[in-house]
DNA sequence: TATAGCTGTTGCCGAAACGGCATCAATATG
DNA sequence: CATATTGATGCCGTTTCGGCAACAGCTATA
């Protein structure tokens, strides 16, 4: 099923591989093919789409826009053979999810299972990134649904939902803040604190408000896994920060207890969006677990802000 | 500017034209070459497109949904052309527009002539027909914008705004309603009425109303244009009815009165909706103009419900 | 009922497009 | 300086495309 001008796939090839020659060994075709077929593209436009480096090709502006149209006609494409093969029968779908990490600890274990067990024909891919390097795959088209801190997106993505969990401290059930309700982060800093790197964004959630403390906060450790830094805090290293996603699991590890924060009698929130690409028509399985997927993420939103109701 | 398979336009254009030879003969090529990449196509796809009758092509469930997916396609080629023209300098767009008879009167001239004022590289199409057809026509990709009464619309469109206004009677000035403020669909009743046919939506807003008097309202003129109407309720034939959205001329006319009806205590509404097709981006000057409508619109609607704020 | 006019399809053939191979110049890397 | 890799190009066989003419099926009209 390939009624599309071998033009377009090449150049779709080209720009994500960035080199002619190895979007021909991607292809199974000759270079020269490929050469040609965009030689071709650039003379029926009328401007060059790529400027060619010694070391491989970069889209130019003109590039930049073709790109946008091709991968609006390879998706498009995508959920129109979807369309028809689950018109006829022979199925079987693909949900390509790119997220942080703070949702590979139950919401998306769960959700996948929950989604297999009613539609055993789709099968999932998932890739775990940082909340930019999720934005850029899914402008890149390399994901259908993009889970990430709820930062400025790029205007070709939209944001469907935005759910906000609290940011809390997690620490051993042993250390002397764990009875409590909530903490400041003041209290917090007269512990040993495990900081997450730049790389995560918890980090620049919290770094403004520890800026404004002006205070000097005990020697700490750094990581960029929230799951090691659950694991430290576990083992009474200090004080890890993250937003309440996790509550099945806090609860069920009864080493772990999460602590609201409480920023000057208010709580500290994360918010979580879910982007989709803008131009684009998702296809019918895809968009029925994006619905569940907000769905449920709204259920945790609501029970886990319930469980923690207000700050002292 | 071509890169698409040819078989994508040779289905689009048989799908428009609904028979082999005729979308030949608009391609200029040999019928043919058409009914080859036709069935060409259904081959990739593995399921007929079209069902062949005797007088020419009709599509099937596969075709509807390859026919999505090919105007889709060439829409967002269209797209694609217009913004590489915008930024090369060599630059024309046309932007199409369908929309019903109440628009002509002052909104869409207006708008169209101050929008050529500012951009007079931009060319339009405008087809006025009755809000169904122009909600179809839409759907068929033959218009970019479209105007039409807020019925349920199809799925594949997307309405951008929803704007009401007031259904009113227009009488000549020498009628004996026309020194009341409003009137009520009973003291219309009493005088003979010019009544839009079945093609108007007009007609479908009054009819349940007129239907719950339960009276027998005088022999009257049934007509189909909204012009011919104001006409003849200038020449004091009857009691016309239409949406309050030519309150410039009406107020430089000085022959005709517009008075809001009165239901029960309540204004009747006419609701008027702005529509795109869903599964599209706009070119660059179309959205531009898409914003200066809805604004225009939210306008009048502002000002001439501010000029008869209450049913007395 | 016969005819004329339409429909889409198919065989044949020339023209255009496509892809593979070998090669070239330019550039980066060691 | 030598080597490797990049994209571009000339040559040539294969594939695809399009035009012409003919065919079968259907409809409307006389």
């Amino acid at each position: 099923m390939r009624f599309h001008s071998p033009a377009i796939q090449y150049f779709h090839a080209v720009r994500r591989t960035g080199s002619i020659r190895a979007a021909a060994r991607l292809l199974n075709v000759a270079s020269s093919a490929v050469s040609r077929q965009i030689l071709k593209l650039e003379q029926e436009v009328g401007s060059p789409l790529f400027e060619r480096n010694a070391r491989g090709l970069t889209l130019t502006t003109v590039g930049e826009m073709l790109a946008r149209h091709v991968m609006n006609v390879l998706q498009d494409l995508d959920r129109f053979r979807s369309d028809v093969a689950s018109l006829s029968g022979t199925w079987h779908g693909t949900v390509s999810i790119a997220c942080i990490e703070s949702l590979t600890e139950s919401v998306l274990p769960d959700l996948i299972a929950s989604h297999r067990g009613r539609a055993r024909r789709v099968s999932f891919t998932t890739e775990v990134k940082g909340s930019t390097d999720v934005l850029e795959a899914l402008s890149r088209g390399e994901a259908d649904i993009g889970i990430a801190m709820a930062l400025r997106h790029p205007p070709d993505l939209r944001q469907v939902a935005l759910k906000r969990f609290r940011l809390g401290a997690v620490v051993a059930r042993e250390h002397p803040l764990a009875r409590r309700k909530t903490v400041t982060l003041t209290q917090c800093l007269a512990f040993p604190v495990i900081h997450a790197l730049p790389e995560l964004s918890i980090y620049h959630l919290l770094q403004p408000l520890i800026a404004q403390l002006s205070e000097t906060p005990e020697p700490a450790i750094q990581a960029n896994s929230i799951d090691l830094m659950r694991e430290l805090a576990a083992r009474g290293l200090g004080v890890a920060f993250q937003t309440q996603l996790g509550i099945d699991r806090l609860s069920r590890d009864s080493r772990l207890v999460f602590l609201p924060l409480d920023n000057a009698g208010s709580p500290v929130w994360s918010d979580l969006g879910i982007y989709v690409r803008a131009e684009r028509t998702l296809p019918a399985h895809t968009e029925s677990f994006l619905q569940e997927l907000v769905r449920e993420l709204g259920e945790r939103e609501r029970r886990e802000n319930a469980a923690y109701p207000q700050v002292a």
